[in-house]
RNA sequence: UGGGGGAUAGUUUAAUCGGCAGAACACCUGACUCUGGAUCAGGCAGUUGGGGUUCGAAUCCCUGUCCCCCAGCCA
């Protein structure tokens, strides 16, 4: 065994336990996986670890992993889920080797059930749903079997017939499995294999009115495509000894299931139950809104699949539930757009700044880094003029200590610039602070003084003759609690959405080579953070998402320092 | 409560099947810096309780505790 063999094999026990089926010959040391989503949602971050599994798994044993829609409840499917599911996965970074669909094998499977009721081991049961939950008993108590159980095969091969011929209304009937009543396992008693339901499916259209439940659909379809490991979700624990029996009593290929934990994130909702009601009802918009935990809603945000997967790969794969810190998610996120995103100047809330000594008309155009984490990024060249933007809050007419930045008198660098000092503070009749008059020392040309002097404080900002306008959207998290569905009684998890999760900043002015940014690009706004061109956005108006702030230590020693009342000021 | 699964710093995890509990995030110091970013150095902090076997236990045995899943004609 090589060494990445061994890395491979060790790394996980379900990576273990496929190493072991490959020494040993087993499936003829084949590997295939697939990803089995219901086309009846978006897909979102916790299902990145399900993906990423069955695709890595397949790519390092040499392997291959497929998508395969399971799609065999027409109640809850449509066809826009399976496009932005494909999509999704494509964005993540995977490519299935083939696109299949459960309802690609309803005729197999119905054919097959006839199998097991010519081999007495599935009837055609006529209790209504209520008594056959009654007639399933409790966690505690065994379960009776229902007085339809002996049908003779025929009756059953008849009625079976009928049903799906459309004789029978929803509900008159089902097939299910002859297993035990008495199973400690629930899965075991009896299970459905078929209900009526004459709805039309976004594939099949009207050719069916019986559908196939999940248990019965799922083994078989892993069977049928020559799935060697169906690697699926902690909750289906108990299901693999009904995954098992199907395939045992048909007696075809057998794929082995492996269960692993989902993912499960803080400050996040993951069930498309909760997802579902977001968008419908408005606290969002719509599925891909940069705050929602869907993959298209992370990929409008600017959040980059490479994060994502590198997430997958810290957390890895076992058996235990574990609740992942959103901030664990947020590090991979700035990790990758700190090595990836090039640099640009932005002022979200500006304040005027006029260079007294700068002559009024000229532009000077001055080289700026791209990304300095990455020297093949190059560099680009902004304008200078006589009147400049900075950001509002770079300015404090009082500082603090460990202030750094501008305040009159005071001298800080401008980004690829020069070094500023303020003169001079100009006030509206209000008092409001409406522009700074500051003097530029033209020895400063590059950031370093010739005299060696430094300074505190480097700015960004952007030439008002310039800078282009821009929508910017700022997001904070969608909850304000680590758990949203721990809730007082009597509320739902809405109660934990935080109140202003969207908030637009309309006043932002940008340096003009942002006009040359596609739609999806994330690039720094420097000392602000990462922004997301959105799709929104056309010639008149470009628009930001911010995908995440840079980490703001200013922000933490304010937070921390006890606040002086304004009375206590100077 | 029947059955099944699980428990290692605050969080997510590693420990080559009995041999020095090692990382990352978060947090706190400090250095460096033309982003209060990044980087670098350091610090804080852990084996679910009790008992047993052993020279030696996160790991094996016994016995508790706690958490998760299952009673859809959802997946």
């Amino acid at each position: 065994m090589s060494d990445s063999d061994f890395m491979a094999s060790s790394r996980d026990f379900i990576r273990e336990a496929i190493a072991e089926d490959i020494h040993a010959g087993r499936f003829d040391g084949r590997l295939q996986t697939r990803f089995p989503p219901e086309p009846n949602g978006y897909l979102h971050i916790g299902h990145a670890k399900a993906i990423g599994l069955n695709f890595d798994v397949a790519a390092e044993y040499n392997g291959i992993c497929n998508l395969r829609f399971d799609d065999t409840n027409p109640l809850k499917e449509e066809q826009e889920f399976v496009d932005a599911q494909l999509a999704d996965i494509r964005w993540l970074g995977y490519e299935p080797a083939n696109v299949y669909y459960a309802s690609d094998y309803f005729v197999q499977l119905y054919e097959w059930a006839i199998e097991l009721i010519e081999k007495g081991r599935a009837y055609v049961d006529d209790l209504s749903q209520e008594e056959i939950r009654a007639y399933r008993g409790t966690l505690t108590q065994p379960g009776s079997e229902s007085p339809y159980r002996n049908r003779s095969v025929e009756e059953n091969l008849d009625l079976f017939r009928r049903m799906k011929e459309g004789e029978f209304p929803d509900g008159a009937k089902v097939l299910r499995a002859k297993i035990d009543m008495g199973s400690p396992n629930i899965n075991l008693r009896d299970p459905v294999m078929y209900r009526i339901r004459h709805v039309e499916h976004q594939r099949t259209g009207n050719e069916w009115c019986i559908y196939p439940m999940y248990d019965w659909a799922h083994g078989q379809s892993d069977s049928i495509e020559g799935v060697t490991h169906s690697l699926c979700s902690l909750e289906y624990l108990n299901h693999r000894p009904l995954y098992d029996w199907y395939l045992d009593a048909l007696d075809v290929y057998h794929p082995q299931q492996w269960e692993f934990a989902r993912l499960h994130f803080t400050y996040t909702v993951t069930s498309k139950r909760r997802l579902l009601r977001l968008v419908q009802e408005g606290y969002v918009n719509g599925w891909d809104d940069p705050r929602m935990p869907t993959l298209a809603g992370q990929r409008r945000r600017g959040v980059p699949a490479k994060a994502l997967r590198d997430l997958c790969d810290h957390v890895g794969v076992a058996r235990t539930n574990s609740t992942v810190a959103i901030d664990l998610l947020e590090y991979y996120i700035r990790q990758e757009l700190n090595r990836t995103a090039n640099r640009v100047m932005g002022v979200l809330d500006p304040l005027p700044v006029v260079i007294t000594n700068f002559p009024e008309g000229e532009t000077e155009w001055l080289e700026a880094v791209n990304n300095p984490e990455d020297e093949s990024a190059g560099s680009r060249h902004v304008p200078f003029s006589r009147n400049l933007l900075i950001e509002r809050a770079d300015f404090m007419e009082d500082p603090p200590r460990k202030f750094f930045r501008l305040a009159p008198g005071r001298e800080v660098r401008l980004r690829w610039g020069y070094f500023i000092r303020c003169e001079n503070v100009i006030k509206d009749a209000r008092g409001n602070i409406v522009a700074l008059h500051c003097a530029y020392d033209p020895e400063t040309k590059g950031g370093y003084a010739p005299d060696g002097r430094k300074v505190r404080g480097t700015l960004h900002w952007v030439s008002a003759d310039h800078a282009v306008p821009a929508e910017v959207r700022l997001y904070e998290r969608l909850f304000k609690v680590e758990n949203p569905y721990d809730v007082p009684e009597g509320q739902d998890f809405t109660a934990n959405l935080t109140a202003n999760s969207l908030s637009v900043q309309n006043s932002a002015q940008l340096e003009p080579s942002v006009q040359e940014l596609a739609v999806g690009e994330t690039v720094q706004f420097e000392r602000k953070g990462y922004f997301c061109l959105d799709p929104d956005s056309d010639k008149e108006r470009l628009v930001f998402n911010r995908a995440i702030s840079l980490r703001d230590t200013w922000a933490k020693i304010q937070a921390s320092t006890p606040r002086r009342k304004s009375g206590e000021r100077g």
